[in-house]
RNA sequence: GGGCGGUUAGCUCAGUUGGCAGAGCGUCUGUCUUACACACAGAAGGUCACUGGUUCGAGCCCGGUACCGCCCA
């Protein structure tokens, strides 16, 4: 039995052979013909842009300790992985490559520049594919998708035309954000607005027919070139006459009417705004409502267009700058203020979005998110934590139609098709052979694609087959939880929601899981910039992916950013360490002992035999299975996995596995030294499956080292918590025995006592205490490091060579002869009854308090009662050796 | 402007029915004791942001203040 194990773990090997092991017997997979109940998650489909970051590790390995729990516990699990092709994020990338060659898109043409980005995406999504893999996480490769798959695009087509029939999906003019730099329109939700330190104009516009004029403060003197009328508010007395007047917009000399309307907001500028109807979302609304004539002066390529007259062709900031030095020269800018306003920027390329008006596909979402809102709300899907689902509510209750097509190359193509002969459009599912209307085969697609975030909407039901209605649909929809960011709840969340009740009926999962964010250990949002990523293939291959795993999984408070710590990471790559040394003690002492049932344990635990250590040691154990279940079913997994690393080191490790050391590698009483072996190697068989969802490779390690029944401790079954395994008095017993331990040690220590040196010990205890002890005298012994114990009547301390302690086992005097430092034991002493004395004011003011007395539940003044009791007397046996000592 | 979260040990953070304030790292002391120095034994370290209230009792519940962060407009 006795194998050569190294002293230390080492990550590496182990881990790639299990990962092997595991798919190679097809443990990922999940089985449809299975009779167990159905756990079902699909990834959320990383962006093939790139590589993975600490956030993805965290996302990634939350979602395979559910699963591997899940799997543990009986459930036919599926856990569905994929990428997303993440259209403009991708293109981007993608240009910036050809860009290094001096390339543009436009030199390689549409399919080249397509074939491009295929073998991109083949590069990055194996890089991705292979880091998941590294981080252990079992999902089913066999259903791996990309939203680009065949099957995936034909879902994508089939949801635009069933949208478009039940006329949600319209295409026409709007203002909408364009980005210069990507060409293309965006949507509301890709444009970040960023504080920018800019100028407050105020404009003069002379009134028609009069020597009047009237003020507009603008921070776009540029866009007035297209104003198409001013406006007030109605309710405003300052302007009542103004209203139905006109206007002579100077540079352009166009007369424009000055409107009225609640849109304005009094208070800003001098409460008559400019109105822009072609670049400002307020002003174009605005324009609809009064029928005012949408001009276009800026143009897709941030240039101004012929609508502006004389400044056609300059760029946007040039335009201003003219426009406001032409402005001055007429005398007509009124002031300049310093002004601080937010800039809508593309949140991809950080260039300055511009409003224009542009020819767009958009969706109704009122329709849609009516539904959704209702779901959350009956609770058909529920958020952890919950407050997200305000967040939620408030955005779909605020909802705008959404901007779908996007002017790109990488992505669905809009399945519409353009009769070139009489301009008829047709929506289809397959490209058409002919004009239906005019029979001519002369036809182009739409050359717009589609925002990924429209495939990625359809992920939960796309990827299990639909819009065929097939087995896996049926089984797995809908998923059990979908584990995500905070930041893609509106992009992604919301819009699975609306979708996945359109067309599945029902939504795409239960429950939504929101981690928090990855930052460095000072809370720092991780960047290229401030130089603070930690890339989690590098810690993974110093660490461990067990270490990187668990340190993610303990911080993993729901609700909460995780501050990510290098130094902390080490101390759970040391809890690793200290697993594999308890699991390598155990397998070199074990002798003959063979895997240990359920069963066997239950007859000794019946047979009345096992020793006070076992009982207490299986008794926690079914508390932590409890508590483990509980905390996990609720997606606390900080509390999980603390509690299980608590009690692994500080309960198995520190005081068990002490504990049993001479009954297991002693040879006096065969049959204690069996029940040792049984109870420890059960006690290790438990808590490597209750680790395992956390830190797959080191407990599969250990636990294929150690004797075992089953082909993989993946598939072996989660242990079940049994409550009459659970005896309370084992609990207090070992607790008492523990302080008294601690207090010997203490005493030791603090005495500056050699830890080899063995030391006489005297006690005085009550005679249910001298039992305890007299029962566990080998235990005391041995980890006080103690060659006698005797019973006295009282510490009568003579000589002084005795350190003395107090337990509510027992009071104690350490016999240490002239190692005893007067000074320092004095000191000792005096410093312990100060905090008695403490303790007993404040519970003598409690138990003092009649109200307290009367109203507080009877445990509770109980429990105070003796807690005073206790410092009352352990303040008498110190108080009385200090008198010794500064008598002596 | 509206909303959400935070303020607890030197650092980073837990603390869910209100009842003895915890963890990891760091610090100090001692030990290479045959599973583990990625360890063991011990120690120090707290006005739970401030303020008022509810309660016998508040880190926790309620009101207010200050500061920090995030989201939406």
């Amino acid at each position: 039995m006795e194998r050569q194990l190294a002293k230390a773990y080492e990550p590496a090997e182990v881990e790639s052979k299990w990962y092997r092991f595991w798919e190679e017997h097809g443990y990922f997979r999940a089985d449809l013909g299975s009779a167990k109940p159905r756990y079902s998650i699909v990834l959320p489909p990383p962006n093939v842009t790139g590589s993975l970051h600490m956030g993805h590790a965290l996302n990634i390995t939350l979602h395979d300790v559910l699963v591997r729990w899940k799997r543990m516990k009986g459930f036919d699990v599926l856990w569905l992985p994929g990428t997303d092709h993440a259209g403009i994020a991708t293109q981007n990338v993608v240009e910036r490559r050809l860009a290094g060659q001096g390339l543009h898109r436009t030199d390689l043409g549409r399919e080249k520049f397509e074939a491009v980005v295929w073998d991109w995406k083949e590069q990055a999504e194996n890089n991705i594919l292979t880091q998941i893999r590294r981080l252990g996480c079992s999902c089913d490769w066999s259903r791996k998708r990309f939203t680009l798959d065949e099957g995936l695009s034909r879902a994508v087509r089939e949801v635009f035309v069933r949208l478009y029939e039940d006329g949600l999906i319209y295409r026409g003019e709007y203002l909408v954000n364009w980005c210069p730099r990507c060409s293309t329109a965006i949507s509301d939700l890709e444009v970040n607005y960023e504080p920018a330190q800019g100028h407050l104009w105020y404009l003069r516009y002379p009134v028609k027919d009069s020597d009047e004029s009237v003020v507009v403060a603008t921070t776009r003197p540029e866009t007035m070139l297209g104003d198409t009328a001013v406006a007030v508010h109605p309710d405003d007395e300052r302007y009542q006459h103004l209203i139905g007047k006109t206007v002579v917009l100077p540079l352009m000399n166009r007369e424009i009417p000055v409107i009225a309307d609640a849109f304005v907001e009094r208070e800003f500028g001098t409460g008559v705004v400019k109105v822009t109807p072609g670049h400002d979302p307020n002003d174009f609304e605005a324009g609809l409502r009064h029928s005012l004539p949408i001009l276009k002066v800026i143009g897709e390529d941030a240039r101004m267009t012929a609508h502006a007259g004389q400044y056609a062709g300059l760029e946007r900031r040039e335009a201003r700058k003219r426009v406001v030095a032409d402005l001055e020269q007429q005398g007509l800018v009124a002031k300049r203020e310093n002004y601080s306003h937010n800039v809508g920027h593309c949140q991809r390329c950080d260039t300055v979005i511009e409003p224009l008006v542009s020819r767009q596909w958009f969706v109704k979402v009122k329709p849609l998110a009516e539904p959704a809102i209702k779901a959350v709300e009956r609770q058909g899907t529920s958020f952890v934590p919950d407050n997200y689902a305000r967040v939620y509510f408030e955005w779909m209750n605020n909802i705008h139609d959404w901007c779908i097509s996007r002017q790109l190359w990488w992505g669905h193509r809009i399945p519409a098709w353009y009769c070139n002969a009489c301009a008829e459009m047709i929506v289809a599912r397959q490209a058409p052979v002919s004009c239906p209307k005019c029979g001519k085969t002369e036809l182009r697609q739409e050359s717009d694609v589609l925002d990924t975030w429209f495939s990625s909407a359809l992920w939960p039901f796309s990827t299990l087959g639909w819009p065929e209605q097939t087995a896996e649909l049926k089984t797995y929809y809908p998923t059990s939880v979908l584990v995500t960011g905070f930041d893609i709840i509106f992009f992604w969340v919301a819009r699975m929601m609306m979708m996945g009740l359109r067309f599945m009926g029902d939504v795409p999962f239960k429950t939504v899981y929101i981690n928090g964010l990855v930052r460095d250990e000072h809370g720092q949002k991780m960047s290229k910039s401030r130089g603070n990523i930690i890339d989690p293939l590098q810690i993974i291959d110093q660490y461990g992916t067990d270490a990187v795993r668990f340190t993610l999984a303990v911080m993993a408070v729901p609700g909460t950013d995780i501050p990510f710590s290098i130094s902390r990471m080490a101390g759970y790559r040391a809890f690793c360490n200290k697993i594999w040394n308890a699991g390598r003690f155990l397998l070199l002492n074990l002798g003959e002992t063979g895997p240990v049932s359920v069963e066997q344990v239950n007859q000794l635990w019946e047979s009345g035999k096992l020793e006070l250590e076992h009982r207490w040691i299986l008794g926690r154990l079914q508390q932590v299975i409890a508590a483990c279940n509980e905390n996990l079913e609720k997606y606390r997994f900080h509390e999980a996995s603390n509690e299980l690393y608590h009690f692994f080191w500080h309960e198995f490790c520190d005081w068990y596995i002490e504990l049993v050391k001479p009954a297991i590698t002693g040879n006096r009483d065969e049959e204690a030294q069996a029940r040792a072996r049984a109870v420890a190697l059960y006690t290790l068989d438990a808590s490597l499956k209750l680790l395992h969802p956390f830190i797959p490779y080191i407990t599969e390690e250990i636990w294929q080292l150690c004797p075992h029944d089953g082909p993989s401790l993946m598939v072996s079954a989660f242990p079940e918590g049994r409550a009459d395994w659970i005896d309370t008095d084992s609990f207090r017993e070992i607790e008492q025995l523990q302080e008294l331990i601690t207090a010997v040690r203490t005493a030791r220590a603090e005495n500056n006592i050699d830890p080899r040196r063995r030391l006489a010990l005297r006690l005085v205890s009550s005679a249910e205490g001298t039992r305890t002890i007299e029962n566990q005298r080998a235990m005391l012994l041995n980890l006080a490091q103690l060659k006698d114990i005797e019973f006295v009547p009282q510490l009568d301390g003579k000589g002084a060579k005795t350190a003395h302690g107090v337990a509510k086992l027992a009071e104690f005097a350490l016999v240490v002869e002239d190692a005893l430092d007067i000074q320092a034991e004095k000191q000792r002493l005096g410093k312990q009854i100060a905090r008695l004395r403490d303790d007993i004011e404040k519970l003598s003011a409690k138990l003092g308090n009649a109200d307290f007395v009367q109203r507080a539940p009877a445990p509770v003044i109980e429990n105070n009662r003796n807690r005073l009791a206790e410092a009352e007397q352990q303040l008498r046996v110190l108080q009385e050796k200090l008198d010794e000592l500064s008598q002596s």
